[in-house]
DNA sequence: AGTATATGGTTGTTATAGCAACTTTAGTGC
DNA sequence: GCACTAAAGTTGCTATAACAACCATATACT
C-alpha cells in the first residue's frame, strides 16, 4: 500500500498488528490475551507486585492495568490482596492455576520469539532496536 | 524493562504505542482519531471507494472499517451512498467539510513523518523496513 | 491537630482490533 | 427459475489504550 511505504510509522504499526494477531491466536487456547500475558510474565518473574508497579513496568496507564488485573482475577490466574500497612494499594499474587499456566506459556513465548527472529542476525536485531529507539526519542 | 529487551515484538509494540500516542494528540484538535485519519488519507487520494476497498487497502477487518466510517459520517467528514448496480455495497464520499479537513491534516502528517525520521538516514530507513518485513513474513 | 497535597485504584467515555454470526443482495449451476 | 454459494455490511462480544473525573487513604506542612 502507498501509505505503508510513505509513512514509516504506519509500517511499524502494521508490523505490530501482524505480530499481535499471531501471538493472540497462540494464546487463545489458554484463555489468555496478549497484554494479559505480559502481566503474567512479570508475575512469573516476581510474584507480589502492586498494581502500580505493574503499570510502571509495562509503561501502561494504571486504568488499563486495573482492568487487565480484574480480568485475570475473574479467570482465576491471580488474586489481589490489600497490604496492612497501606490500604490504598493492592498486591497481586499468582494463584496455583496462574503458576501452572506458566509451564505452558513460557515455552510458547520463547518459541514465538525464536520464530520472529528467524533469519535475522544479532547485528540486525541490534540495528533494529537502535533505529526504533531513535524514532521513539524523536517524538518524546 | 527486561521484557522489552528480551522480546523484539514487545519492543516494536512499545514503539508503535509511543508513535500512536503522539499523533493522536496532534489530531485531537481536529476531532480525528489516528485510524480515522488513515481512512481520510485514502479518500483524499481517491474519493469514492467502497467500504470493502478501504478495508483491503488498510489491511483491516471490515467490521472495524464499517464502524470507523460510521463515526466519520457522524462527524460529518464523509457520507455513504448505495450504488444503483449493487445494493449490497456502500460507496464512501468526502463531504465538503471532509475535503477542507485535508488542508490542515495533510501538512500535519507530513510534519509528523519528518519528525519521526529526524536524524535517520535513508539507508537506515530501508534497513528498518527490510527487517520489519522479514519479521512480518516470519509469522505469516 | 487540621488542612493541603500526593498516591493508589476505580469508573466512564472514546477509539481501535478482530472473530463469529447474521441479513441482504448478487451471481452460479442445473 | 430455484437452490446454492458468494459478497458486502452490520451487530455483538472481548480485549486493548489513554484521558478525565473521582474516592479513599497517606503524608506533609504549618
Amino acid at each position: 500500500m502507498k501509505l505503508l511505504d510513505e509513512y514509516i510509522s504506519i509500517f511499524i504499526h502494521q508490523t505490530d498488528l501482524t505480530l499481535t494477531s499471531y501471538i493472540k491466536k497462540q494464546l487463545a487456547p489458554y484463555n489468555l490475551a496478549p497484554e494479559q500475558n505480559l502481566v503474567m510474565m512479570l508475575l512469573w518473574e516476581k510474584d507480589g507486585l502492586t498494581q502500580n508497579e505493574i503499570a510502571e513496568l509495562l509503561v501502561k496507564d494504571k486504568t488499563n492495568v486495573a482492568r487487565m488485573l480484574f480480568n485475570l482475577e475473574q479467570k482465576g490466574f491471580i488474586r489481589r490482596a490489600c497490604p496492612k500497612n497501606d490500604r490504598r494499594s493492592l498486591i497481586v499474587y499468582l494463584t496455583e492455576e496462574g503458576k501452572q499456566l506458566g509451564n505452558h506459556i513460557i515455552p510458547l513465548t520463547e518459541k514465538f520469539n525464536e520464530l520472529v527472529k528467524n533469519g535475522i542476525t544479532n547485528e540486525e536485531l541490534k540495528e533494529l532496536k537502535r533505529i526504533l529507539t531513535k524514532i521513539s526519542h524523536n517524538v518524546t
